[in-house]
DNA sequence: TTTATTTCCATAAATTCCCATGGCATACCA
DNA sequence: TGGTATGCCATGGGAATTTATGGAAATAAA
């Protein structure tokens, strides 16, 4: 299994929407992206697709494979794939990472969600997030509560444990 | 099963944060980081997440894999997905041990635990802890209370023993 | 030629690397 | 068996890099 993105951190957007990248991100990028080798800026794709996310994603070039792959194995014309394709063909863009470790979010991309000054860049496993700080914080502080209520426990990991599960989510 | 941490000891943070990992630790670490060669420094994970707890949590990149893993099986987008990658993959952070056994915490982390100038580490099998020392020893009191109260018998080991569970937290 | 991009340089702060020292504990030795 | 050598461990200090971030110059687009 590929390395991992990992960690949270909040980086300022300047006036030309430049943001630095968080420097670990930046080596599971380079290990994600096939054609990199050392001193090269590694390529990455950004999706800002789905109507009700507010949040963008990114994906190493290795993760993005997959994905495509698995979209074009199903039925061709079938709503589900124009659906996806949409979103993960249509609604992302390929950029590279520049010599200094930043992109640019073009104003499209910073409206979407709602970006100004600074942005959250958050690790959710084989993608990360990018989010305006204050809605990450909601979105934080909402899964926490939920946690406290769900888990009487102190360790969270017991939401691995099916026992505790009642099967439902939104 | 993989050798387990054993022990609890203190050790001196530094002004750059940086702390020595009991040495019987280490060996546990190197053991449990697949690409761990001698003479490197192994690979590890904390997990700082969790709004109640007071305390960060170290796992051998053994064990964080099989959590990853764990979650990864969970259907994306679900709550409670979302709830384990934010704890597990945004609120932690991947570091290796330097040369002298050393790691270093950020200022972040030294906040959340409230540590200043010196950090306790608390094996708890396949896992271990890190507490700000005076946290720690009101946890302790705490906990010896309870099971002071909770067992009659003197032996602690009846805990063990499902029929006595009532399931109770502090 | 005016606006918007992309490169290229600049720098302060944060982080890593490298070397150094005093304690202990164990191994070695005469 | 008392003394000494050896080695790992915990901890410090400073130098060398790497980050994050800002601004100007160069290039492209409108």
């Amino acid at each position: 299994m590929a390395r991992r993105f990992r960690g949270e951190s909040v980086h300022k957007v300047d006036g030309k929407g430049r943001v630095s990248i968080p420097a670990p991100f930046r080596r599971v990028l380079e290990e994600g992206d096939p054609d990199w080798t050392d001193g090269l800026s590694p390529n990455m794709v950004l999706v800002y697709g789905g109507k009700s996310r507010d949040y963008i994603e990114g994906y190493t070039m290795h993760s993005m494979n997959e994905v495509d792959e698995q979209i074009s194995g199903l039925p061709r014309g079938s709503r589900r794939r124009r659906a996806l394709e949409l979103m993960f063909s249509g609604q992302s863009v390929q950029m590279s990472v520049d010599e200094t470790g930043r992109l640019v979010f073009s104003p499209k991309l910073r409206d979407k969600i709602g970006i100004k000054s600074e942005a959250v860049f958050v690790a959710t496993g084989d993608t990360f997030q990018i989010w305006e700080p204050n809605a990450y914080d909601t979105y934080v502080e909402k899964l926490e509560d939920w946690i406290e209520e769900e888990v009487e426990d102190i360790d969270p990991l017991t939401l691995l444990d099916n026992t505790t599960l009642d099967g439902v989510e939104e």
